[in-house]
DNA sequence: AATATAGCTGGACGGTGTACAATTAGCAAG
DNA sequence: CTTGCTAATTGTACACCGTCCAGCTATATT
């Protein structure tokens, strides 16, 4: 409990680590635990040291959640069928938001991360679309519906939706399957669209 | 800014004045100033006695978004174009949370809600779901599917999106029909599905 | 070897939600 | 008309939060 350290000597933090144990900590815990206190005790470090690697609690959420879309396993741009592409690719974001729950909220609550990752799978959807002539603010447009769906889908699925009422238990494989409906809705919507324009 | 009244003076405060004045505090500015101690202020009260009208400030926000439900507009129940019932509904959901700004992302980090209001339109769309031929689990599964919907779509209308470059201006308008577009794709893709069941 | 830099600690500041005890206004009952 | 109970309100305080500032010192730089 008590400090091992006298001011001056290091603890040999890295960014890194601090991420790192952020994600184990939110796994563990949940995310009303994650506290830069709590967080600098588990790196058996003063609250104040994490600001040497971190900006802002803020932006240490923000890395944490570009640094979970690193999983999502996009299909190759030229994959064969363009809309099944798109659908492994939201398939996959939807799994990734499941293992970690917790970040899920977040996603919604700030919106759906900049950062370096979000912006490659945005790219990679945007040259898939594009392959099912769907181009311009139609595009954007599309990509918007996609990115909403898939991670409101997951908040529905990760934290207990509101039933008005009908059957009780919620069976994760109906829920997937629920999810991967919807989604086919929603592509043959998109593309369907195109096709007439 | 000081007191005017001594402990045991009353100041008359309500449920439904302190709902208020939340929501109008909300309006003005914004989520980060919804605090206890800004709330009690804007009524000339200490902050612990809104707990004689409110049991935390959880409750109190899930009040809140309930309340704002109420505003929805739905379409009686045999309303003659069942689906288009539907779309209607949701329209008008979307339209009313994007009234309410502040609290988008706040029925997504908590859960939609599961207040009377939120009942009662869960009911009803459930009635509309049913004269389209979806029912039991198909419908629960639909009716989340487009609350999802919904709900995401306004919180990316309200927050700004992330955008990968496209387009610059962000019209309002063009959201709108975005949403739509999006809506009209669910709506078909669910009907379509239970013409094949 | 001297100096700058950057990681760390101690302590503190202003903010939050909320529990506790003391006061007293308003109302019901005698 | 008095008495007493209940519920609204205040003052005070606690525990916690994110984060800034000043000092110390191990490490990198020159």
């Amino acid at each position: 409990m008590e400090s091992f350290r006298t001011p001056g000597q290091r603890a040999g933090l890295t960014r890194a680590a601090v991420l790192g144990a952020a994600q184990d900590l939110l796994a563990e815990k949940g995310l009303e635990s994650l506290t830069m206190r709590a967080l600098a005790q588990r790196l058996s470090v003063a609250p104040n040291a994490l600001y040497s690697h971190v900006t802002s609690k803020t932006a240490l959420i923000d890395d944490l959640l570009d640094e979970v879309l690193a999983e999502v396993q996009a299909p190759a741009p030229d994959i064969a069928d363009a809309s099944d592409g798109l659908y492994q690719l939201m398939a996959s974001t939807y799994d990734v938001l499941l293992t970690h729950r917790d970040l899920v909220p977040l996603y919604l609550a700030r919106q759906g991360a900049r950062g370096s990752n979000a912006q490659r799978l945005g790219t990679i959807m945007l040259a898939l679309l594009a392959r099912v002539n769907v181009h311009g603010s139609a595009a954007s447009e599309a990509l918007r519906v996609l990115i909403v769906y898939t991670i409101g889908f997951a908040a529905f699925t990760t934290h207990p939706p509101l039933d008005a009422g009908v059957d009780r238990p919620v069976i994760p494989a109906e829920t997937l399957n629920n999810f991967t409906n919807g989604l086919r809705w929603l592509l043959t919507g998109i593309t369907q669209a195109s096709a007439v324009s």
